[in-house]
DNA sequence: CTTCATTTGTTCGTATGTATC
DNA sequence: CGATACATACGAACAAATGAA
């Protein structure tokens, strides 16, 4: 039973269209939602005809897209979907040009912007009238840690993640979160510190809740444009910076 | 038996997800730029330490997220780290919620308004007083084809992406078209036809380019709205029909 | 055009760590 | 604790594609 390239009639044909096709389409034969589990690799290569070294690279491929989740001695289930893979590649990107000059990041926080520019009506529109506690209490703690000079990662990724989390559109929410997740992988990459506008950036976190919340819209636009100064002040810094060096480069 | 790690502290603890860093970690400190030759399978397995089939799921992890290429045969380059992988990702999200509602296609269209309107005014800027007889070429292709009764789903990708090119952030530029790519393949998929409006659509980007270059940000803010008009009144009606079917679901 | 070396693609067999029952 | 099922890892062999002699 070796010989499985000898069949006349094409069998082996349709191998190089990568068993991971084959696998995503038996997810969607079967309607398997996230988070059910998928055949195992054994069973994976009886239905699909392929060794288990095809199948446990064709899962590999879509774990890493985040198509399925691998679960070490239990078993593979439907992922979630995430952007993972977005940041990713995008945060290699990031650091890969960062050679040449912070193009890459300078691209990531213009979008950053636009992005949340463009969702403002939604926001203001979806928070207007809530009570919004959770994104009161971020606001303070941001207040405090940046008082006592401290930075507040984890509160301004929350932040912007709830703050975009009930406008109605998931993939909006996951899209802003994954360019803030690629912008806060890449600075600290480049060696750029930034400590200072701790207490700006915190202050315009507070100024866009209180807009979000007042139903005005204008003033939203314009404490994000607020909120995100110091970062391109920064950049236009480092991208001068560059240019000076690259009058004289030391070769 | 074969043995053949001799270090006794645990070595063999962190070898699951390591791999494909210590490559990405080994183009970083070569400098190696996309394009580049990155070591064969042979050699990676040398200077990593471990075996060939190791090397291989990190080198295909590294390239279903386009950070590297393979290529048969020849060898493995530096990718170009583009936006495939979300592509795939969503599309593939898209369709596997299709048996709920087209929520996923929804927030997709959703996004690319949203974005196509954040960066009107980058794009009038870029294009005001520009000559772009190549835009102004694949309009009057698409209103040609519209008016045979013809679709035109290459130039409508072609137009976007060249209306987003000269404003000086690939970035954004590949995210729209990425969205664009989503937007093409899960429509057919859904067996949603929408055959009408193409000369309404033709003339919408007609209507796009007429502003751009005019310099009228305004206008194009009008036009791009008009163009996504017809996909989402079609979602509209869409998502209608589901809520009747689930008011009386045949089971 | 053919031959050949190089490199990736596929498969098999086997050993080991880990989670669940 | 032991047994089972599963994922993880290694190594060897051969097939297929590419490019150069």
């Amino acid at each position: 039973m070796n010989a499985p390239l000898d069949a006349p009639s094409g069998v082996a044909r349709m191998r190089r269209s990568t068993t991971a096709e084959e696998i995503k389409r038996l997810i969607l034969s079967t309607r398997l939602r996230p988070g059910d589990a998928i055949p195992t690799e054994a069973e994976l290569c009886q239905e699909l005809g392929v060794s288990r070294s095809s199948v446990r690279e064709a899962v590999r491929t879509l774990a890493t897209l985040d198509i399925v989740e691998v679960r070490h001695g239990h078993g593979t289930v439907v992922g979630r979907m995430s952007l993972a893979p977005l940041v990713e590649t995008l945060v290699f990107r990031g650091v890969l040009s960062a050679g040449d000059d912070l193009a890459a990041l300078r691209e990531v926080v213009e979008l950053r912007c636009a992005l949340d520019l463009a969702l403002a009506d939604r926001v203001v529109a979806a928070h207007v009238g809530r009570p919004g506690d959770p994104l009161a209490r971020l606001v303070k703690q941001m207040l405090a840690r940046a008082g006592n000079g401290q930075t507040f990662v984890p509160e301004d990724r929350q932040f912007h993640s709830e703050l975009l989390a009930p406008i109605g559109n998931r993939l909006a929410g996951q899209l802003v979160t994954a360019f803030w997740d690629i912008h806060a992988a890449v600075v600290p990459r480049l060696g750029l510190a930034g400590a200072a506008d701790l207490l700006r950036t915190a202050h315009a976190h507070g100024d866009i809740l209180a807009a979000a919340r007042a139903g005005d819209a204008d003033a939203y636009r314009r404490a994000t444009a607020e909120h995100y100064e110091p970062v391109t002040r920064m950049l236009e810094a480092a991208a001068r910076a560059a240019a000076r060096a690259e009058g004289a480069p030391a070769a």
